[in-house]
DNA sequence: ATATTTTTGTACAGAAGTGGACAAAATGAT
DNA sequence: ATCATTTTGTCCACTTCTGTACAAAAATAT
């Protein structure tokens, strides 16, 4: 019924994430975006409505392939807790280390840079990092329920722990580049949590 | 011999360290620093050189009053490595939390926004993470010399798994901001890496 | 083929930033 | 008082970026 657009909307949002999550948000002017997406700024501006809003929905495509998205879905069997957060560590670590620009974490990054600075979008990754913390209690809280952690396990300092070093581990990625030794240091605090599925082969 | 500066250059690095801390390097241009430090942009580059020179005397600045340079100094006693580290730990939950600003910590902030992309400052900042772990790695074996850490402790993997929640820790304090929650997440990696000395009332 | 609807190109007027050039100002040393 | 030296103010030419406005282009539905 109308004219189609000359590009793919969706193949944009996904260059887009990996410009911003490379550079920063500030760092990416609308114009040099829509440079680097082969579009005007009217089409920018068209398509997207503001470089804010581009990078929320960069933002929400990052958290369906970010590593950490392991943890949204509920366990599926009794006793895969200490599983699901060993291999999600273990992933991360993988995928961190894989990444020859060594960008990190989208999120983590977008933190440290607008948390406490954008109006808007600051609230926002606010409340991802909330709820990414409430995820991982009801997570120990399954397997306290299900007889695989201790009943004595403390779910919300434990939460709080794991999602620190998970933190951490999303920062120092951009300095250790090795998975192993990147491995070693979220395996060695996993342990220390009694967190570590040991069978996991490394 | 000449004419004096009119204004105090000692005073200028701390106010530009507060604004590149608060605010990132990219995005502090010149012109706005200048403004904000009450000089033109012409006395600017004559006192300082460029806007790199000035981030470089600013973060040494930050790493002189940082609450983790406690690390820096040499363990003076035996069996004073668990309080060091409980200690310093301590301490930077409760200087982050007292931030109004909430600016988290200047070198992790650093790190995210310029390591691998930044030529110069990158490798910087990649430098001083290094000679952290570096530090906290000999801090343990000196611990392990005086009898007070097990001699089965992994020091270079403890070391690691210790920056990691440290800087985890000077990333989520953005968004936890009570200090109790805060030293709750640290307090928990500690206990479970056996690094924390229970002495120390909370 | 015409009407409709959305995308796209171009233009605008201005704001902000860059680094350098150069002269004027200010002071201590002689 | 003059000189040497450094700081400071002003000006330059240039680039980048902003958001909006408006008309031209392109496709579909009738």
């Amino acid at each position: 019924m109308a004219r189609p657009s000359k590009f793919d909307r969706d193949d944009a949002v996904d260059t887009a994430m990996e410009i911003f999550w490379r550079e920063g948000y500030e760092a990416c002017s609308v114009k040099a975006l829509s440079e680097r997406l082969g579009i005007t700024r009217s089409s920018f501006y068209n398509a997207f409505g503001s470089r804010e809003d581009l990078f929320r929905e960069a933002l929400a495509r990052y958290g369906e392939q970010s590593p950490d998205s392991a943890f949204a879905s509920e366990p599926s069997a009794a006793g895969s807790v200490r599983r699901l957060i060993t291999n999600t560590f273990r992933t991360a670590c993988s995928a961190r280390a894989a990444d020859p620009d060594a960008k990190g974490c989208f999120a983590v990054k977008s933190v440290a840079e607008l948390c406490n600075r954008d109006e808007a979008l600051g609230p926002m990754l606010d409340e991802i990092v909330q709820a990414n913390v409430a995820r991982l209690e009801r997570l120990l809280e399954f397997g306290k329920a299900t007889g695989e952690l201790p009943s004595t396990l403390d779910s919300h300092a434990t939460a709080l722990a794991l999602k620190t070093v998970l933190v951490g581990l999303n920062v120092v990625c951009k300095v250790i580049r090795e998975e192993e030794e990147l491995w070693l240091s979220a395996r060695t605090a996993l342990k220390a949590l009694d967190l570590l599925e040991e069978d996991t082969a490394v």
